[in-house]
DNA sequence: CTAAGGCCTCACGTCGCGTGAGGGTCAACC
DNA sequence: GGTTGACCCTCACGCGACGTGAGGCCTTAG
């Protein structure tokens, strides 16, 4: 059951030279080799490409994909709902340039020349509340909405005990704030979204304070996220959002 | 009225290491020096920067952007529309590809192994020689595109009111086919889609199923255009993209 | 036994910049 | 007038993710 170089690079449809360098890097070793030498692949090593794969479309540099599949507390789920985020960043991005195209065609239609800085609006960062309608926009009431809720529902059944356990705690101290009528800027707040900050790091991934910011957003703009959230306090995931966006910014991380 | 590099870079957000690099590859070289030697941007080195970001954007060599900028045959509303249509094939890949995320969360909930082929499929439909060969077709020194092109630039004012009304008798006899309750796949729906496939064909761009049925996709997934069509008739969008799938299929191209 | 095709390991080339190095320019304030 | 600091210039080397030979061994079909 193993594969040659050449097998594996026809089904994954990358190039040798493309798994060549995976080797070199130490980033998809195969694990065997035939007594000429030959590379010999198995399924997990195809496995293990499939997941390389997806966060190299995701654009991640090698030397990091290695890293985070290397870490022992990589954690595939955790990984997989990033990676829908990642997806979810790209569209909303993709969204903005075909406005941005949309702009010039309306622009062209009238004549119109579009001044300089219009003209870059696309390219530059997104506006969150923007980005918020352009995502509910795209998850309403479509298949893949009744899909991601049908999951939803599932998650909760699932056991992610003691960690879920840890992250409770954070929530309800979180969400008491909020009832107690604190701004997400207060200190203790920001203690709270500081102190979640190391619990994901601690049990999913390296979460820099920029990628944390990304998760805020994501628990508002993903109603799998918003949902859970909200039903522990109904506003409690915009709230985490802004505490950790204020979080970061404590941190020097300009929004 | 004319700018120096860093603020030509602020404005559209490169770099301006880049603003050189675009300069020394004769890609966007500003109309000006100082006397000092300082670069000086005018309003329509600007632009000309808009329309490189854009393709840069969708993944162009910087050389072919020059190629394709510098064509006397370039056509600013074709470029436009073909963005479009280039942006929608991205957003359908990511679809593709949040799927394929969503298929890895359903086999890890359900603790079942994913097999080799199905593994890749995500990545499947996407072949990069594919693409490049259908960008190449669309934007190369090939015959057909030359001679499109030759068309598209021609038409002014009047000739888009020809082509309007040629593209509304299509709209309306299809919607006529929708109020008479016919299927999308009777044969007289596919004539008129694959009318439609040669209208884009004639008018814009040679016009393959795959991105007819892409185009299909889009009048229902982007409101501008499905708000449009819809206004003939309701539903009629959603009808264009089913007869647009079926004319597709019966021309061989699987779904 | 030979030819074709697949495999190996160097090793240099490419593309789109990033990142200094080394040095002139410009506006403002002392 | 001198100094400071922000901005500009031109080399020129570095990097990441491979592409693309070169030169040579392995294996299978005729």
């Amino acid at each position: 059951m193993a594969l040659t170089v050449s097998q594996v690079a026809r089904l994954a449809k990358v190039s040798v030279r493309a798994l060549h360098h995976y080797d070199e890097l130490g980033l998809l070793c195969p694990s065997g080799r035939s007594e000429a030498g030959y590379r010999l692949y198995t399924q997990a090593d195809l496995e293990r490409l499939q997941q390389v794969l997806f966060f190299r479309e995701l654009a991640f540099p090698l030397e990091e994909i290695r890293r985070i599949l290397n870490d022992s507390r990589f954690d595939l789920r955790a990984a997989l709902l990033m990676q829908r985020q990642l997806l979810s960043e790209r569209a909303s991005r993709l969204d903005a340039l075909r406005h941005a195209v949309d702009s010039a065609l309306d622009a062209l239609d009238q004549g119109k020349t579009m001044d300089g800085e219009k003209m870059f609006e696309a390219f530059g960062d997104f506006d969150p509340s923007k980005y918020e309608a352009e995502v509910n926009e795209r998850w309403g009431d479509t298949e893949a909405y009744k899909e991601s809720a049908r999951r939803t529902s599932r998650y909760k059944k699932e056991d992610w005990s003691t960690l879920k356990a840890e992250g409770d705690q954070l929530m309800k101290a979180l969400a008491e704030h909020l009832g107690a009528g604190h701004a997400p800027t207060e200190p203790e707040v920001l203690a709270l979204a500081e102190a979640h900050r190391q619990y994901i790091s601690k049990w999913f991934y390296p979460c820099s304070y920029v990628i944390h910011r990304g998760l805020g957003e994501m628990y508002v703009s993903d109603s799998r996220f918003t949902e859970n959230i909200d039903s522990v306090k109904p506003g409690l995931s915009a709230y985490l959002r802004d505490a950790f966006v204020a979080n970061a910014e404590r941190n020097g991380v300009e929004s």
